[in-house]
DNA sequence: GATGAATGAGTCTTCATTCAT
DNA sequence: CATGAATGAAGACTCATTCAT
């Protein structure tokens, strides 16, 4: 589908990826046809196979658009921050802002890990979140500011606990971004332990 | 389906759910068939009618299964332990070593996540796990043992890091899982700044 | 399935017609499963082969049966009654009160014409009502009691009203079976004209 | 099924209503499959659902043209005769037309008497038929031409030996319609007692 | 006699995809 | 570009019947 569009046709376009991502969000893949999209958008099943090869490219395509828009989200936030643990933090926060006003996004996401199919596509995006996250702490455990350990844990430990209380506390329970955001960033930084236990300098 | 069975029958049941999960897990949910499952089995498509009511009834047999399950090994791992952050820690390797040896439960769990008809079932062993992770660390922090912050986020953080890590490190990597066990542990304890920059106490 | 039978045979054999017949009546022919009438008597489901060959056997075997019934009624009710209009008077009273002591059965002859495989046998249950009807209709025209006309179509007259009020007054709204009765028996001698229309005598 | 149909689709709507009601007419509601349907017609199964939402709804659908055509003939029929009588016995000869000219009807109008969800639609229809009849029974009656007995026994009479005379003299024996419905309404006025029985002549 | 278990052809229905117009 | 119509493989599920125990 690497048709030239008019400016109508790139509309139409967007059309059907914004609702597709609706329905796919709320009914999940399976249980959303290409019947009910198009039918929601009042147009003929002849568009949709205009616009996508098939549904399961449509699908991907949302999948790679998605990590593709939240990481230009986090470069532009971190562009020119020097403290990599600030950088750190910025890229949590920015996931978090990204993160509730994409809500339906999430659970795409999420289903896409529950495919072989799309297993591949959902990796190169997720390896690159790694690896941005992971440079970050590489740099700041060379400055001594983050505790030596496998970069690729820490990296791991930091998305993990962002996209988990991304996926309860905004998404399902709605508490504004801000406040989440506070939250992981100090359980990131600094674990759960009270800080005093930690052993003298 | 409340089915007076026979060992006999018993057996079958087990068969049918254990084969289920595993195709569940490596082709997806909705990409397997019934038929599958019971050619899968060499027995007649009645069979699974007989111990099931439906493709759907299963799955969420099968998830309420494999909560409890999770749960009680948790149980029997912290009986006894006195100090919270103590229980915190066995429950994080608890859930390491059970998720390494049941792989293919975790797919499942992820995908119950994307349709709305299998969340319900999906939170109500969820919160059980919030509830009772959020049980040690309130009496964390009542003992000073634990930063004073909300015991909601920590639970959770706790969670998200435990699921991240197994899922990448024990599924995708294959990795043993004292090892990452281990990882767990400090970083949800310690966080990732370097120690020395807590601040003396 | 000409078994030789024990007592309590006979009983279970009555038990699963009589609730097969309740079956059938309330959910037709097709919607009712064998496994419904083995479970509504707490049975398993060899019994039900034990006692009949096949399902649409046991239909083929209630339909004998109920047409068999409703004759022996109507034959003990005019036995030793001379006046052939008053045998037919008493043949649609009889009618009526055993329909009406037997709702069930109507729905089940009705369903009866509808498939070809069962026609014969109602056929041959409503070629004896018709006989015996135009017996009487023959007799009434010779002794100049009924008019000169074709007894068939008389014979069907009778039987197509009778039936037709039975399944409204008795069975849909449930009014006593007398006077609906009288009301047969009217407008079958004297049709529906004012009698005045009739040359005066 | 609220779809908008091009010519060619209410043609292809009209063949899948036809051939149903032959198939469902000569083999019975249930034994007829949905394949058997499509098959006949040399198309897709899919066809079959673009068109009617299910087998059931079809049936539906083929119940009320079914009782609204044979009504529009009668309304037709009695257009301007003022004589309520004789409006009953053209009722009565427009009927026999009618079924002598969908033969294929009968049956299913009957099956749909034998299961529970067929019946509301049923009543529905015959409801109105009999409400018609009762219409021109009661003008009759004041106008002193009708006997005075509830005119709901009436009506009923009426339509049944109508009915039951179709149902055999036309269908199973194959007689001229005419004839039958000279038959029918020579019954339905005057009884069946010879005329000279009323009183003086 | 009776039961639970099993069979598997057959049912209705859905749906991604294609095509004539 | 767009639509209504068509395809047909595949899906979940049912059910009369049989059989080992």
């Amino acid at each position: 589908m690497n048709r030239r569009l008019t400016p109508r046709g790139r509309e139409r376009r967007r059309q059907l990826m914004d609702y597709a991502i609706e329905r796919f969000a709320e009914n999940g893949y399976h249980p959303t046809s290409v019947a009910e999209i198009v039918q929601g958008l009042g147009v003929g099943k002849g568009v949709f196979y205009w616009y996508f090869k098939s549904k399961e490219e449509l699908f991907l395509e949302i999948l790679r658009e998605t990590q593709l828009d939240l990481r230009r989200a986090q470069q532009q936030a971190i562009e020119g921050v020097d403290d990599p643990v600030k950088r750190i933090e910025i890229g949590i926060r920015t996931t978090m802002r990204w993160s509730s006003e994409h809500a339906h996004l999430n659970r795409l996401v999420q289903f896409a890990a529950t495919e072989e199919r799309f297993l591949p596509a959902l990796r190169k995006g997720q390896d690159v979140a790694i690896r941005d996250a992971m440079r970050h702490v590489k740099e700041g455990i060379e400055r001594g500011e983050i505790r030596d350990t496998d970069p690729d844990y820490i990296a791991h430990a930091i998305l993990g606990i962002t996209a988990q209380l991304a996926r309860v506390f905004l998404h399902e329970r709605g508490q504004p971004w801000e406040q989440v955001a506070d939250a992981a960033v100090t359980l990131v930084l600094d674990g759960i332990l009270a800080t005093d236990r930690s052993p003298v300098g």
